[in-house]
DNA sequence: CTTTCTGCAAAGTGTTTGCAAAAAC
DNA sequence: GTTTTTGCAAACACTTTGCAGAAAG
């Protein structure tokens, strides 16, 4: 059975085939509503009894992020992470240097100074990333010694 | 004759060693007002005629950013980015997706509303990366074939 | 003289590429 | 039948680690 929303399929660039792997993909990513990695996303499928391989995730993610079906994400970490764009609103993260949570928050007001300041150097604005980093609340409240200024690992 | 910036050493972690190298680095960090990778460091610093292992500078680098005097900034590529934090303002990027311009502005209204989100969501904020990307106005202008890589909108 | 640091080589990641077989069209 | 895609292995770039000798304190 084959979801409605393989119709995203037709957002593929022309000349991409529909290959039963992109298939898979599409589909999991479909209902991936955190962020994934490309290993992430093979060892799903894995799990479900799929067959893929790394590399094949590896060659197709930059195909469906040019298609803009997902994008880069979360770019603090070494490994590259995606997240889907469809059924999701534009959102930055605020990131917890002591536990790692990531949490999502939309801001408009910022999107628009944004706006503002690529306008005011001459850049015509395409996307951006915003990270704030910060102890949350849990953690100030579970108060280990060391002081919140730290960038500090877990 | 030393530079007075070598009393930055004094700024290093206790038990920390005040080796050559590193006095090669930290003299050469104090005159590099730009972004520099590990290896910007090491060929720079072979450059000038010394003999320093890329290795070394590698488990430097954390070293003095813990000792809070470089910073990693630029998260969008693939390599690891510093720059120096003292004798600079707090600054963020704005980067070309055609040429790889890197900009840097001071938008202090953005800091602001910055903390006001991490407030908001129970954080304290201790740091944020914001990297706005677009098309500068000389890409612009050219407007010819795509540069290294482009997520322009269709 | 004890501890830390350095450099080499080697191992580890995450990611990309050459090539032949398989799949899509 | 032609072109794209896949998977494997191998290459790749960047970064980290084990170890023995050199340097700092």
């Amino acid at each position: 059975m084959y979801p409605s929303h393989n119709q995203n399929i037709a957002m593929l660039p022309s000349g991409t085939r529909v290959t039963s792997t992109r298939k898979l993909l599409l589909n999991l990513i479909c209902d991936y509503d955190g962020h994934f990695t490309a290993s992430d996303l093979a060892e799903r499928l894995r799990a479900l009894g799929h067959s893929i391989s790394l590399v094949t995730v590896y060659r197709n993610l930059p195909i469906l992020e040019k298609a803009g079906l997902i994008r880069r994400t979360c770019l603090t970490g070494t490994t590259a992470r995606y997240e889907r764009t469809w059924k999701r609103r534009h959102h930055d993260h605020l990131i917890c240097v002591r536990c790692g949570k990531v949490v999502e928050f939309e801001y408009s007001a910022i999107d628009v100074l944004q706006d503002a300041v690529a306008a005011e150097h001459g850049f015509l604005p395409t996307d951006h990333h915003l990270e704030l980093m910060g102890v949350c609340r849990d953690c100030r409240a579970s108060g280990t010694a060391a002081g919140p200024e730290g960038r500090e690992s877990p």
